[in-house]
DNA sequence: GCTGAAATTATACACTTGAATAATTGCTGC
DNA sequence: GCAGCAATTATTCAAGTGTATAATTTCAGC
């Protein structure tokens, strides 16, 4: 009469958190092979079964893990608008700052991300999420050039700040790549100073280090 | 007595190149989880049991197909720089170019370069060979800049041009991203462009699109 | 307190995985 | 040609996978 595990109700809209970080956790960990419907529930501290009771499918719950992923990137590069200042200069340096500096720059995130973007060239649904995240991203970058170079009195003509907005996204993304994977190859601050003055060569802007 | 199988003798050296690229055709095509054995051996047109005759065990067969993927990419860029011309500015224009359209950019090398990323921060021989690729790369490119700078008469402390390859360094590999994961963002020759009129303002020079 | 419905666990199953071993075949050197 | 070695195939196995279903337990409403 070895006797069954006990356990709690948890409402339908924290389990299905609670397992959706668990399976973030998993691929962050070991890698989309590791976030088994088995070890998801061991870390979600739940039984396998449990699994299909709120998700039809394995690929449904991976499918709501990544969209999850997404929205809190989303959030929380939005979040962090809030804390910079008015200046549109100085809030272009904040934001260039916040891309590739902690926590923004994170082994764990880096490792969703490179899981995520291995499945966008051949998956429709992911190429949707990472298309809409990438131009929010990129037009948020825009807006911002565009008001910096503005309020500096320079020229900012669409097509120029268009062009800038893509080449300063793929410089902030390629630095926080690098920033993640190898920590140890920059010293304290070294990116901030990299990110700040290559911007301001590329804009032409006097940006505050 | 149905028939076995009829086979042919290839040379050892042969059939490993041959699992290693059914290897990096399975994880382009379908990412790690579907390169098993039997995948492999199929593409490969031959037995599961074969792999373990050449390998040891199936990471051993992963492990070099990633070697030899980084090899040949590090290789392909290097033939490319015998074709570039002896000027140093349009040497490097040259450079710029090749890193941000086909062949270079193309969505399978794109696949296979998120596979090995995700492995990077948790597998410590594969942080190893990145950090080598990309230190050689980097290094490459602060060498064309410091030529280029010094063929148009600008001063090029060691410390800047330092600080200039890392920052595009990151600015390629953030193109080549995505111009290979979202192509249709993209007009054709527009990623020349951008790539070209970022460095020239970057380095502060006149580069011929 | 009961009761009933829903959440959760337990168990089972069919299938895929990587690996090990035995049986056969192709090919090289004579 | 033929002998023998090594490359290759065929077969097997134990472990792990996702999923389906039945058995139980929790807990809200009365």
């Amino acid at each position: 009469m070895t006797a069954r595990r006990t356990f709690i109700r948890a409402g339908e809209e924290a389990r299905r958190l609670a397992l959706i970080d668990a399976t973030l956790d998993c691929i962050a960990e070991g890698g989309p092979q590791a976030a088994t419907v088995r070890a998801i529930a061991l870390k979600a501290g739940v039984t396998p079964g449990l699994i299909k009771h709120y998700f039809d499918t394995k690929e449904d719950l991976v499918a709501s893990a990544h969209e999850t992923l997404m929205t809190r990137m989303t959030e929380a590069s939005a979040a962090a608008l809030d804390d910079l200042p008015a200046d549109p200069v100085a809030r272009l340096a904040g934001f260039i700052t916040n891309a590739v500096t902690p926590p923004v720059v994170d082994p764990r995130a880096m490792a969703l991300w490179a899981a995520s973007m291995q499945l966008v060239p051949r998956d429709a649904a992911m190429r949707d999420v990472h298309e809409a995240t990438y131009l929010a991203f990129r037009d948020r970058l825009e807006r911002m050039i565009a008001n910096a170079l503005a309020a500096a009195g320079k020229p900012h003509d669409t097509a120029t700040t268009r062009a800038l907005a893509i080449a300063g996204n793929a410089l902030l993304d390629g630095l926080w790549i690098e920033a993640s994977v190898l920590p140890d190859q920059f010293a304290q601050g070294e990116m901030r100073s990299i990110a700040i003055r290559a911007f301001a060569r590329l804009l032409d802007l006097k940006l505050s280090e």
